[in-house]
DNA sequence: TAATAAAATGATATTTTAATCATCTATGAA
DNA sequence: TTCATAGATGATTAAAATATCATTTTATTA
């Protein structure tokens, strides 16, 4: 469904949401350490993320990436896009070109409702929102992969 | 969600399903031209299916692939089992290695229904009861990958 | 304006997944 | 019992994804 990559690039934005604005710029070396993402890869992810307007960025002494709040506004699915494209989230289950309500693979009509439903959450739900539903949730959101030493 | 392997493993059984039987084998071969799979790669998989009792076969001449009435007891979740293992289905959307309803990442709650669902459908309907749905639902099953020449 | 911090860029390396190849073994039929 | 067929096995290669490295550019601040 997702890339590696990809996973990365929403924790990423994620942590942006949470711990970053225009004024408290966060290094790549910070949310790598954080998210426990190797920090070359990451900053790649991040500079692809920031070419293609989901996140913005400034070098220099105070620098670092940032959600301005137009980027707050931006969904989940355009981290996506950016990543890993459309196709990577969109194919059908079974990896078959051509799969849709009028020409269903054999598992179509067990996945499809999912998927829309998953896409259309991506897609409508802005980030600012999604922090908002996190927060109002009471949800310890951790954005660590490993258990032990959580942050969030 | 799933390998490229596990998505052929899964065309592959459906289509045994469909095409043989104990007095019906069907040749490596002839699977891979009809689905479109490199023929090397997909007789690899067969035999890992063969060794995991989630299809048969038989040698020699007149030999080849086959489900029987146990087979068709089967699900698709053990194919995937088989082929792509529990955790590559099963892992958290974001990659985190703890994820569940008490600890959900910032996205579980969106995914988290779904995948149950998806999961109950893999785990619960036999193979026979797939087939019989795809062939009541009256719904075109192509299992090749372009759409160019279908066959089903 | 010099020093430094941090992102940008591009190249390279590693690992995993996918795919191929050559050979061996078992089976059925002539 | 010999031959052809088809799966079994193991090694190897290729491609894609993931990860790392070295260098350059930009911006801040002392």
């Amino acid at each position: 469904m997702l890339t590696t990559a990809g996973k990365y690039a929403i924790r990423a934005v994620i942590y942006l949401a949470i711990h970053s604005s225009p004024q408290r710029k966060v290094g790549a070396k910070t949310i790598a350490d954080d998210l426990e993402i190797p920090q070359a890869f990451l900053a790649q992810l991040l500079r692809t993320l920031t070419v293609d307007k989901v996140i913005s960025s400034s070098k220099g002494p105070g620098g670092g990436f940032y959600l301005d709040e137009g980027d707050r506004k931006n969904t989940l699915w355009q981290a996506i896009l950016s990543i890993d494209g459309e196709h990577r989230f969109q194919e059908c289950f079974l990896g078959l070109s051509k799969c849709d309500d009028a020409h269903p693979c054999p598992v179509h009509h067990m996945v499809s409702p999912f998927k829309k439903e998953m896409l259309f959450n991506f897609q409508e739900r802005t980030i600012a929102q999604l922090i908002d539903e996190v927060k109002e949730n009471g949800t310890v959101v951790s954005l660590k992969m490993s258990p032990e030493k959580e942050v969030l």
